[in-house]
RNA sequence: GGCGGGUUGCCCGAGCGGCCAAUGGGAGCGGACUGUAAAUCCGUCGCGAAAGCUACGAAGGUUCGAAUCCUUCACCCGCCA
């Protein structure tokens, strides 16, 4: 039963278009269908959430547990505080008991993604653990002795970093990777080692070290890095990242990221992201392509993935207020409550006493940076009051404009809404 | 250690004593068209109601006036040792 099952995971893996790199493909199919495999894969703590661009490697994981294998979901408390070396520039480093805050937040919120019950349950492990207590006799004697500088030099980012600059630290960094496979390796039985395509470097090294510590066969690949038709990076929206974290970026934003989402990328994202069937996924895209101005693509893969990170809850008062918010049935037409759990959620300014103007209005409600910024988006027919376009920055909302006696709908441009709650 | 070049707004990059809140491109934002899509076109893009304030690596100085000249410091990049 088990044969059959992890034969289609492999296939399922390629389908989805989830590796992109691997050691010996042979090999590692034959690993994953031999039977419960430990793996694992990294998160090094360098905010205080994860962000979309990582659930590439979440998902990735719990499909493998839900295919039976064993994760180890390792969040690096060293690797953390070193700095996995980037194109651009050398990182600064973080206080470390910043990172050992963060470390605690991504741990919990990797949690859910993954269960800790049955034979194959999974272990949350930080690479801090082993790496802390060694000194560095020991780590330049048993790390450093197998890892030959001229192929350390090769490596893409390093070679390209070299007419830059690049620290010791920084370049230190794959080693302390290397190491962390094989000490799981030991501890764990860890076989096999999965990351983002940049991470292949650190990752085949990895691979080498155990090897030549003579033990192994371990095995590895590599998920595609997500790319938008677009040509811009994934996983940004209005101005910055887009976390996993609620209070860092609100399940509605959440929900809209996805919904948002290119129709040529749609299905991209289906195949990363989606736990649906092949079958399933096959006709959305149909559906999808026949009447794309219907976006089922897009609404399947934004309920999904925010229920899977917020909870079905979460996801129904994001598309509750999606709906209230875009649909094209008028404001007042909204029940109050309905309303307000809308606005709740695209975010709500409670005032009272004295109402402000419509400039200062939709700076305090953080639709607009600034008070420059009010002004030139009402001159620009940019800001709706009610969906209304305001053209009075210095107007002050009559009492009569309040929604049920209490609310107004601010809105920026075409997608960015704001509440005000207001009591006299 | 010596010599030379550099550090400009979110990013790239012009400017080299007043006309510079600073050319241009990209990103961002808004409008039109649409499907809360793409492409395209147009507009906009430091803060402030305004006076004005803050900004061209940092600190001083010269000058009626500095991003532009001088001094010191920091960092980066070359070449030579």
């Amino acid at each position: 039963m088990r044969d059959n099952a992890d034969v289609t995971l492999v296939d399922d893996l390629t389908w989805r278009g989830l590796i992109q790199d691997s050691t010996d493909p042979a090999a590692l199919a034959e690993a994953l269908t031999g039977g419960s495999l430990t793996f694992y894969v990294g998160f090094d703590p360098t905010a205080a959430s994860l962000h979309v661009g990582h659930l590439m490697q979440v998902m990735t994981a719990r499909r493998l547990q839900l295919a039976g294998h064993r994760p180890l979901l390792l969040v690096g408390g060293a690797t953390g505080q070193i700095g996995d070396p980037r194109e651009s520039s050398e990182r600064s480093l973080n206080p470390p008991e910043v990172v050992q805050g963060w470390v605690e937040r991504i741990r919990s919120q990797l949690a859910p993604f993954v269960t800790y019950e049955g034979a194959n349950a999974a272990t949350l492990v930080n690479n801090l653990d082993w790496t802390g207590p060694t000194s560095v006799i020991e780590f330049l004697r048993d790390v450093g002795k197998h890892f030959p500088v001229n192929k350390m030099l090769a490596r893409d980012v390093v070679r390209n970093r070299l007419e830059s600059g690049i620290s010791f630290t920084e370049f230190s960094y794959q080693l302390l990777q290397a190491n962390d496979f094989y000490q799981l390796h030991q501890r764990h039985g860890c076989a096999l080692q999965f990351g983002g395509s940049d991470q292949w470097g650190n990752i085949t090294a990895g691979v080498d070290f155990v090897r030549r510590r003579g033990a192994g066969p371990v095995h590895a690949f590599t998920t595609p890095l997500v790319l938008k038709a677009d040509g811009t990076k994934f996983g940004k929206s209005e101005g910055g990242a887009v976390w996993l974290d609620p209070e860092m970026t609100s399940p509605y934003a959440f929900y809209q990221f996805w919904i948002n989402s290119d129709d040529r990328d749609v299905n991209n994202y289906l195949r990363f992201f989606s736990f649906k069937s092949r079958e399933e996924l096959e006709e959305l895209e149909k559906a999808t392509a026949e009447r794309p101005q219907a976006r089922l693509a897009q609404r399947a893969l934004a309920h999904e993935i925010t229920a899977l990170v917020h909870g079905e809850e979460e996801a129904q008062q994001a598309i509750t207020a999606s709906q209230a918010l875009f649909g094209r049935g008028s404001l007042t037409d909204l029940s109050p409550s309905t309303l307000q759990a809308a606005l709740s959620e695209a975010g709500l300014l409670s005032l009272r006493g004295e109402l402000p103007n419509l400039t200062t209005l939709l700076k305090e409600s953080g639709l607009v940076a600034s008070a420059n910024e009010a002004r030139r988006t009402i001159s620009e027919g940019g800001a709706y009051l009610n969906n209304e376009r305001i053209t009075d920055g210095e107007a002050v909302p009559a009492v009569s404009s309040l929604l049920h006696g209490r609310f107004l709908v601010l809105r920026r441009g075409k997608k960015s809404f704001a509440g005000v709650s207001y009591e006299a």
